[in-house]
DNA sequence: GGTCCGCATGACAGCGGTTACATTCGCTCG
DNA sequence: CGAGCGAATGTAACCGCTGTCATGCGGACC
């Protein structure tokens, strides 16, 4: 009932190769007969099965992305991202949800559920053991990592060390001296980006001869109620931090909300600062380092299908974008 | 390279027809044949490819969900729980963002799109014109709209007007009189929830014999920052309302930023009231009426695979699944 | 003028499943 | 005891494209 490919090599009165390759943009057609092609196409409103071309052709037409969850403001941004970078290659992005290990533990391996239908993955935001135990580096095809580097994987990311590094430098500008940390896990964690980010705290703190006590880091569970509960303890400390430094802006709504209940008000008695550029920052006067989400989404669409492209051209070396973060300095560290 | 149901065929000494047939779990297999050829196939790491399964067949093994825009709250939960609902069918999940016609306009009819390579199309949040603009409507597969109802379409959506209703209620209850608006679009506009909120607010007024003025009502583009200006004019009526209801969360945290910017105390002075449900209006101390928007989006997963499967079975009635909202009574309006 | 070359096109064998239809076989039943 | 039946399985024709190889043809070149 749904048209063929055959239906318009007839109506052109061409073989189906000639409709195939004029319709998919390949060289060596008479741009004239190109043309023809093409037109009677739309009239017949035809359009290609992909499943048929899929078969025949062996590549999937499809990239996944994997992550621990689905939800919250970074896989959207990320997601968001991708869909945007994709738009030029006519792809299917698919999702697949893992679950934390130990926490919403996901019974299908992700290799088990992409395997034979991506031409590529995009992992976001999970250690490489977990990338590893997931069997995605055995699936045959390129992956790319977001959010986390590693040797001899192609990866886009940002400068966490360098981005918490810029969190705490303004903390510190602005006179504070006792600055405490919400980490998401406790620390140390599986997670690079947590870990490179502590660096970065503890390096400004060393290299100012601020005091760097255990007890001024908590976790925070990267979720507003974490953040919360972690802002708590720090404010029940005595001494009190002066200043704290969020890993996630979430977490610092939640630090914001302990303050507001104690009457402590951010960015005079205590400073506050967040990590994300999460879209409320700004209504709630939170200051933050931002990261470019959307756009690692973009850069990692594109890096994925170039190397998709690439598999049999020269060999590509190991790509690593590494993304700028910005400073936004707001009320909530006194500006 | 990739094994075929030939190989496994072989390995079991049965024909591919077997195979497939066991592999999918149809009838008419002995259950030891089965079994074994189940068990060869795990030993193989044997896996269907989706595209010849797909051509053979002539399901396309995917759906679609159409949305004006990707990003925000809403999205997500929707987008996570369409998900969750299809997990159980081996089904891939397609988006497609058409853009605001007039702001965003995708050069790209959805139509054109996801035309041969979905079983089905799950439209979401998209007023009945525009689902039929973009021609989704023709695609010859079932579709399911969610958050709108129409008449002989099947839907899953809320019952806005009685949210709104039990909104403005509370704020009635509360003792508050002089009741402002926060719209989405000025109204009235081509999104009908909107208007059924709307409908909610000033049937509660009347009923109460309370003020109505139009000057109450602004529209607050569904953002924060809309919100905040929405707010912003709100407060500078003489006299102004005593309470507003915002037909969003994220509108409300604008209005809440509004409000302490000009030092007027959320729930004393002025009480306001969301809709949503969004995770941060427990945060921000934010009554509101929360809407299961995971829920609406398993409930259209389960409603359009029914329907998918169902086409050739009975007459289905168009379902039209309503799901309740519940009120979150918080310090914004003075709980 | 004949040979060779390269471009435009055609013919056709798959790609890896699904499914309609045929076949086999052990039983039940008259 | 043979017809008839249903469950289990096999056979093979597609599904709609792609890619390889073959073919035709006009022009450049010697």
């Amino acid at each position: 009932m749904a048209l063929t490919i055959r239906d318009v090599a007839r109506a052109a009165g061409v073989s189906t190769a000639t409709v195939s390759r004029a319709l998919r943009g390949l060289e060596n057609v008479d741009p004239d007969t190109r043309a023809r092609i093409v037109r009677i196409a739309e009239e017949l409103r035809f359009s290609i099965s992909p499943s048929a071309s899929r078969l025949a052709s062996g590549r999937a037409g499809s990239i996944a992305i994997v992550t621990p969850f689905i939800g919250g403001w970074y896989f959207t941004e990320v997601f968001a991202g991708l869909e945007s970078g994709l738009q030029p290659y006519d792809v299917d992005l698919l999702l697949h949800a893992t679950g934390m290990p130990g926490v919403t533990a996901h019974p299908v391996r992700a290799h088990e559920r992409i395997r034979r239908r991506v031409d590529g993955v995009v992992v976001m935001g999970m250690p490489l053991e977990m990338t590893e135990s997931e069997g995605l580096f055995d699936l045959d095809v390129p992956v790319v990592l977001l959010g986390v580097q590693a040797p001899g994987v192609p990866s886009v990311c940002i400068d966490d060390r360098g981005g918490a590094v810029d969190a705490v430098e303004h903390l510190v500008d602005r006179g504070f001296e006792r600055i405490g940390l919400i980490s998401g896990r406790p620390l140390p964690t599986m997670f690079v980006p947590e870990n490179d980010r502590l660096d970065g705290y503890l390096d400004v703190l060393h290299k100012h001869g601020l005091p760097t006590d255990e007890a001024l880091r908590e976790p925070g569970e990267f979720d507003v109620r974490g953040g919360e509960l972690a802002m708590d303890r720090l404010l029940s400390l005595r001494p009190r931090p002066t200043a704290v430094f969020s890993m996630s802006d979430e977490m610092a709504y939640g630090a914001l909300r302990a303050m507001n209940r104690r009457g402590v008000v951010p960015g005079r008695e205590v400073a506050i600062i967040g990590f994300d550029g999460h879209d409320l920052a700004d209504t709630f006067d939170l200051s933050t380092v931002a990261q470019p989400v959307r756009e690692l989404g973009r850069v990692a669409a594109n890096l994925l299908m170039e190397r998709i492209a690439g598999v049999s051209a020269s060999p590509l070396g190991t790509d690593s974008v590494v993304l700028a973060t910005q400073l936004y300095a707001r009320r909530s560290t006194g500006c």
